[in-house]
DNA sequence: CGGAAGATGATTAATCATCTTCCGGTGCATTAAT
């Protein structure tokens, strides 16, 4: 019995959602699709198979952080037969670690390091019990023109003699769901996909001209930690040099070097600070169960993204709040930065044409190598496809900021979900709040006192009754 | 495209208004020059 199996490796008594249904499949050989919030158990999926099973497991991460976390996690429960593979490591440990596989169970890499071909090629030749890759949805987030190889590791796959395939993820709408079933699963694949609804967390649009000083009144009122999203650095830093005058506050984006990072990640996670300034590069692996509130300062370029950072709030349960703070035209930098990729892969597919490829930025290299694979014509058209689609996400985005009925069933909507739980909070305010329990809504004055949502919650309630 | 910082100009010397310039997300791996 798997449950015997779980309470031997694990010390658990029972499954959580999902989990036994994805161990099950992934032993009768069939490959698995799991759609599970963060911190419900996503790596009992395949550990708990890696012991049942002969042959390595590999583990596809996006991020060496994650790696390294994970690794650390394997340790502590006792594991010692896991390793990393990436670009920190020496030369010589490299190639150690490639003739050495036997010794292993879990392998942690990127999908570049695993497309290198004499990483490939040494894969191979061993067994591989199971495939993995975690934070399945960067394939469709990722996987054409930022992080190319993404797209590739259905060749590294059969590369692989085809091993059973574990795709993971917490978030994902239909079509990024279909997109990594035919990037990376069989036909045959089966799926199971927990609600991404979180009736705990109130979602808001505030239009305001002020933001700083909404900002400021928001974060006053603030009872537990907060993450404020912006869509650049220089603005992220520029914030962090106006909050930190009056509030305990550090920040975060791509800019910051990696133990940088994991200082103040570890520094938010552990309440030295309350509140993080941060671009989307903060979040992804980070399991802290009591962030009361998201703020996007500045527009998300997605309602995938939007979700994915909302969804890091009031992972406990308790109340939380995700509020968006929109002023007229903060789309443009989206824009802006839509139009650079445009020229960026115009200038390339112009290069590509004429044979006359010389001076390529780093990304141009990388998708010259991808027409290699697909074919020029056919990559070429996937760029510019995935261009086309990412300003329709950015027109959603747009469309869910000027909506005017319950956001909570407009984003499940998104996502393929219908409202079915009671919310505990569903609000919105235009300078009125707009309350929604259930289906019935309600407007009343903005008051930034918990209780007073409470009452009204309440009161609602009880009219429903 | 928009915001911010720096530069210029006009007035009556240190301040204000206007103009100009600059810059912009997400990460892997690898390599060349310190």
């Amino acid at each position: 019995m798997l449950e015997t199996a779980l309470y031997r490796y694990f010390h658990y008594t029972k499954f959580r959602p999902g989990q036994k249904e994805a161990v099950t499949v992934l032993l009768q050989g069939q490959d698995f699709m799991a759609v599970l919030p963060t911190g419900s158990g996503k790596s009992l999926c395949y550990q708990l198979p890696a012991y049942l099973k002969d042959g390595v497991v590999l583990i596809v991460t996006p991020l060496i952080s994650l790696m390294e976390d994970q690794l650390a996690s394997l340790q502590k429960n006792g594991e010692k037969r896991g390793v990393v593979l990436n670009g920190n490591l020496k030369e010589e440990d490299k190639i150690y670690v490639l003739n050495h596989l036997n010794k292993y169970k879990f392998v942690f890499l990127s999908p570049e390091m695993l497309m290198q071909e004499k990483v490939l090629s040494r894969l191979q030749s061993h067994h591989i019990a199971l495939f993995v890759v975690d934070e399945a949805h960067c394939i469709s987030q990722w996987g054409i023109d930022f992080r190319p190889e993404y797209r590739n590791l259905k060749y590294a796959k059969q590369r692989l003699n085809n091993p059973v395939t574990l795709a993971l993820t917490a978030t994902a709408t239909a079509k990024v769901k279909e997109e990594i079933k035919s990037a990376l699963l069989d036909k045959d694949a089966v799926e199971f996909c927990d609600s991404v609804d979180r009736p705990n967390v109130s979602l808001s649009v505030l239009f305001t001209r002020a933001k700083l000083e909404e900002l400021k009144r928001l974060l006053s009122a603030a009872t537990g930690s907060v993450l404020i999203y912006c869509a650049t650095r220089k603005k992220v830093e520029e914030l962090y040099y106006q909050l930190k005058k009056d509030y305990i506050v550090g920040y975060y984006h791509g800019g910051l070097d990696s133990s940088q990072r994991r200082l103040l990640q570890q520094q938010f996670i552990q309440d030295h600070l309350q509140f993080l300034v941060c671009t989307s590069a903060f979040g992804m692996g980070v399991d802290k169960p009591d962030i009361r509130m998201v703020i996007h300062y500045d527009l998300p370029d997605s309602l995938e993204n939007y979700m994915q950072e909302i969804g890091r709030s009031g992972r406990d349960q308790k109340d939380s709040d995700a509020v968006l703070l929109y002023q007229l035209q903060d789309e443009k930098i989206h824009y802006f930065m839509q139009q650079q990729a445009q020229q960026e892969r115009e200038l390339f597919e112009f290069q590509i044409r004429h044979q006359a490829v010389k001076n390529l930025t780093e990304l141009q290299e990388k998708w010259l190598q991808q027409t290699k694979i697909f074919g020029k014509d056919a990559f070429l058209e996937k760029l510019e496809q995935n261009e086309l689609e990412k300003k329709k996400k950015l027109e959603q985005m747009l469309e869910y900021i000027y909506y005017k009925g319950c956001r909570r069933e407009f984003l499940l909507s998104y996502f393929g979900e219908n409202l079915t739980k009671v919310p505990n909070r569903c609000c919105d305010y235009h300078g009125l709040a707009k309350i929604s329990v259930g289906l019935k809504e309600k407007e009343f004055h903005f008051s930034p006192k918990k209780d007073a949502w409470q009452e009204i919650l309440l009161k609602m309630f009880k009219e429903e009754k």
